[in-house]
DNA sequence: ACAATCAGGACTAAACTAGTCCTACATTCA
DNA sequence: TGAATGTAGGACTAGTTTAGTCCTGATTGT
């Protein structure tokens, strides 16, 4: 289905939040409780996203967390880095030699190029973008067009 | 990861093999020993795909499976749509109203252009392009400079 | 009739994901 | 100094998903 994981997803929610107040420190359990994500899940990703760089971490009594850095230079290619991986489409892409059918596989070279476009629509995206924080719109002109045109169509009810 | 399913990428390269030679009918298992997937793999794809109207297929002796349509006319997000369902990038997109958070989160719209931005990727890739059966090249000049400058990083080992 | 081929689904093992819990470390403040 | 309040790091578990196999039935040409 191409998703991106719950917890990547529950990450954006989580900063979005850090960002909405800048230079604030929030502990985790009072994001859990703002956020209504059980308080260990916050927590456990809010370690990771200090590993990354994103989210600074601020020990012992009145400790907490807050953004790095500004939330328009946070990235949701960054996000998904730091809690996914490096995207990589496709196995081969990954570069591990691992790809049991490489031989005879001609496709990684354009699944490459996909994998880069994608990940320019990911760059493109800020944190304070999805926090609804910046109030300049997403430099896609042309997606608002197509996103009435999705709505126009009716959309598939199951899965 | 942000990656496709294996399975999707196995569906990629059988079509590939498809689509270099048009109108001719193969049979699963000899798509299976040209592309050194498990026959009952391939055979399972193909019938995922005839079932999306990817492919057609020949019953009884002599039968087989073909394209449905000229490869340059069947995109990558169809491929994609027919192995995985439709693509959504968060729970949310996918509109069922199942987000535990969903009142906390404010998250959703920008999700779903960066789903639409990432959707029109992959509807400009042709199975023709990623089959390297056509000559033209994927129109995203600015990708190639972008694949450069990947390059030029040192590319992390793991994960 | 028979052999080759697709159609459809049940089933299984392995891998991954989400979520919890425990122990250790850092800081503040009385 | 020691208690309270935080984060750091990792082990662990239950549930889900994925990849892959197998079986039984339908279709068609010889």
């Amino acid at each position: 289905m191409l998703r991106i994981a719950k917890l990547t997803d529950y990450a954006t929610v989580v900063l979005a939040v850090l960002a909405r107040e800048p230079g604030r420190l929030q502990t985790a359990t009072g994001l859990a409780q703002c956020t209504h994500i059980g308080p260990a899940t916050v927590s456990k990703l809010l370690k990771q996203l200090q590993r990354a760089g994103l989210v600074i971490s601020t020990r012992g009594l009145h400790g907490g967390y807050e953004l790095a850095r500004p939330a328009r230079a946070i990235s949701a290619a960054a996000i998904l880095d730091a809690l996914e991986g490096p995207i990589t489409l496709t196995d081969c892409a990954a570069g591990e030699g691992r790809c049991s059918i490489e031989r005879t596989c001609h496709t990684g070279r354009t699944w490459q190029r996909v994998n880069v476009a994608i990940r320019r629509a990911l760059d493109d995206v800020s944190l304070a973008q999805l926090a609804g924080t910046d109030s300049t719109q997403l430099r896609m002109p042309s997606l608002d067009r197509e996103l009435q045109h999705l709505a126009a169509r009716a959309v598939p009810s199951s899965r």
